[in-house]
DNA sequence: CGTCATGTTGAACCAGGTCAAAGAAAGTGG
DNA sequence: CCACTTTCTTTGACCTGGTTCAACATGACG
């Protein structure tokens, strides 16, 4: 083979690594110079464009590639033997996917994209090779794979003590902080997936949650367009994440109705 | 130091893994005998007791070890900001616990013992460097984590898609796979956690999980005595467990009431 | 501008929660 | 080993948060 042609491959490759929107949330950043440039010598990467709603991968699927998220956003979901879905995760620039295939060595959900979206493939074997040679990319995978169990445990509480309210505030919350960079909180997010997609995923109806974002924009806690969301009041917001029994859908009017200074959030 | 002294000491630590409940499901068995031998005797093992709700770690304890359950049963369960607790989940013999609180060096949630139980501490520093030395344990860790993920994920199916019977019927079922071997299905499953654990990890109350009980063993799926419960129609449990729409619990009594055959499980 | 998908709103209904009280087990101390 | 306390479990009656069904609004897109 023609050394000069490798040169130019790993300049290629490098190029993609720096201009890559996750180059700093990847596993490569933490190696040196000549780490990352074994790594990429060594391991094939190859990048997908999907378009909207293009699935990655699918249930059973072979675990080939590991994923990172380069840009746009992915949606992971479970189909159980019933038929039914389970939205299991939203995943943006610099996730990784795939961690839970890693046990059979085959997809036990499906991903696809929420809107156009980039991936990085990390080929499985080679990666777990290198593993062995560079510690710190074994330590990251592991990081990696801790988080996605703490992540599922929040959902876990999420669905199995919070109502409806808290749930969303709860999703919306997670949103902010991950659009957030240390030092300020950001106010407006992006809402790529649909309603039914945060309905599924926070375990219920949609329309449940059109009904709580429409109470949550005129009690003043945020502002709705289309699939931006501003967060006018953070504070009420995480309030509603933290306390136990906010209810904010207003259905059953007997008795008592307009009276709907229930609770004077951000009055 | 006397190197007599270590070979007793390694005898004793090889004898306490010979005996030990869990030596087939634990990380060493995939070793030969000089790795084995290996681990060891860098590895400081050691052993603990539990008294029955004892507590083994609790949120934000550092972390030290990683637990290996050698009999008994460990639940652990994740406190929020609010107060509320969810229980996360059951570990029993050849279980590894603490694999979430990696990602940040500390649990983040509390484990305690739901009966008599004993574990066996492994420094995680050492089984860290220990993982660079033999890949094997290395793959077997992200094997359990991965795993972890994956049951994570099918919590989040069950909380989330699931109504109450079905929520019963899986935990139920998923307890009579861990109860069996292969080639066989266990009939009788133990219970070691209350009714209230059992509520809290299917997102219901415990009320609920009562009256499901109760009516799958009227329906003649199962027998109840105590913290024991006899399978008798494991189909039956497993259709439950698929099935959408599978409402057992026999509350609202209005118009046709006793008409008990709603549909005809092992009748 | 019409068509299709997605989002919003309203009203009736029901699964499961909550409250209450009785019964069964498991400790505990004499 | 037995009375007593405490904790766990079962069962009943009622209530409500959230689902469901259905109609309508809005937006995306050729």
């Amino acid at each position: 083979m023609d050394r000069s042609a490798d040169i130019v491959d790993f300049n290629r490759r490098n190029a993609a690594c720096t201009y890559c929107g996750a180059r700093n949330r990847c596993l490569g950043p933490m190696l040196n110079q000549s780490n990352h440039r074994a790594l990429l010598d060594d391991v094939n990467l190859s990048m997908r464009s999907l378009r909207r709603g293009e699935r990655l991968f699918h249930t059973n699927d072979k675990l080939r590639w590991l994923y990172v998220v380069r840009s746009g956003s992915i949606k992971t979901y479970f189909v159980s033997e019933g038929g039914d879905e389970q939205v299991t995760g939203f995943y943006t620039t610099g996730d990784i996917i795939g961690l839970d295939a890693i046990a059979d060595g085959r997809f036990l959900c499906c991903g696809s994209a929420l809107e156009p979206s980039g991936v990085c493939q990390i080929p499985f074997s080679s990666l777990s090779a290198l593993g062995s040679r560079f510690p710190q990319i074994q330590h990251e995978l592991m990081h990696r794979m801790s988080q996605e169990i703490n992540r599922l445990e929040q959902t876990a509480l999420r669905l199995g003590k919070m109502g409806a309210t808290r749930r969303v505030a709860s999703f919306l919350f997670d949103q902010v902080v991950r659009h957030s960079r240390p030092g300020y909180w950001a106010t407006t997010i992006a809402l790529p997936m649909s309603r039914d997609d945060i309905a599924n995923f926070s375990g219920m109806a949609l329309e449940t949650v059109s009904r709580i974002l429409t109470r949550l924009e005129t009690r003043g806690v945020l502002v709705r367009s289309g699939k931006e969301i501003r967060i006018r009041d953070l504070a009420a917001l995480r309030k509603l994440v933290t306390d136990k029994a906010e209810n904010v859908v207003g259905m059953r009017k007997r008795g008592a109705l307009s009276q709907d200074s229930d609770i004077g959030l951000s009055a």
